[in-house]
DNA sequence: GACTATGATGCAACTCAATTGCATTTGTGG
DNA sequence: CCACAAATGCAATTGAGTTGCATCATAGTC
């Protein structure tokens, strides 16, 4: 509920309220990065969210940063997206489950996510092994980098 | 044909004869190397390549070893593989065309090669969006992973 | 078989994302 | 407001992969 000082008071953002629900604290560093991935267009990497949290006055150190990526996968609330350039991106578990497929630009190594579902149905796989997800990454050039010379 | 020195002789195994086919120079690090990934059951991380290669009597410095490996690729030898934990594994280009997933195991590492086909049509892309190829990796745990504690 | 040009290798230093250990600070339930 | 677990900051470290340049070896030519 609303305080009555001013001073500590705090809107329930709908980013605060995703937090909530996974029980832990609810940080700056948290807020301000979950905010971050929600609005991205695509897929950031660590360096992405760094610029962008800085740009909303976050002073947070990079090592607080990955712990807050990571612990944002763990949650649920955000999912990992291994680049063929050893850079991992993030961006926020939308409301509709992670079932897409992603596309990595091979020029400007930007990563995309497709409206593109991925099969339904579990993958055959020979005796044995165990499954717990897939992942279907596209390799091509994005529209600004098709356009270049 | 067979030179008459026994000491200059070589035999022309399958390995000597796919590396000729590029053109380019037959070296010891490019033979021994294809012939470990033509004989590898999976896909081989740099590190592995390395190990094996040293049980093979080569002696080569890592770099050369990155270096090969990436010619490979390029020659359409052999083909790479992304893994969830920001190491590339390599395998020889079967035959059969590259149009396979893979498996990565997330306890031991592993990347087994599926003989699950890839979808054969490309995918639908959003407008400007080129393609070039795709990559369907499946997560979960190798038969004897899946065994352990 | 020796000669040579060019492509391959060795070596050391470097890059860069990501991780770790530990001291310090901070969010939150009571 | 307090206590304490959880989160953060900082510095050092890891580890895969890359780069520049000197040296060496393959393969074509004589
Ligand atoms: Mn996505
Ligand atoms: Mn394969
Ligand atoms: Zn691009
Ligand atoms: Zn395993």
């Amino acid at each position: 509920m609303a305080a009555r000082h001013p001073t500590s008071y705090r809107p329930v953002t709908p980013v605060r309220d995703l937090l909530a629900r996974s029980g832990a604290r609810i940080t700056p560093a948290r807020e301000t990065v979950l905010a971050i991935l929600l609005e991205a267009p695509r897929a950031l990497s660590h360096l992405e969210v760094e610029q962008a949290a800085r740009q909303r006055g976050l002073t947070a150190d990079r090592v607080t940063l990955y712990r807050v990526l990571d612990w944002l996968v763990g949650q649920g609330l955000a999912h990992r997206i291994e680049g063929q350039d050893r850079v991992r991106r993030f961006n926020a578990e939308a409301a509709v489950e992670h079932a897409h497929a992603h596309f990595h630009c091979t020029r400007c190594g930007q990563v995309f996510c497709l409206e593109q579902p991925l099969p339904r149905h579990k993958p055959q796989l020979p005796e044995g092994f165990r499954f717990e997800g897939m992942e279907l990454t596209i390799r091509g050039l994005c529209p600004t980098c098709s356009t270049q010379t």
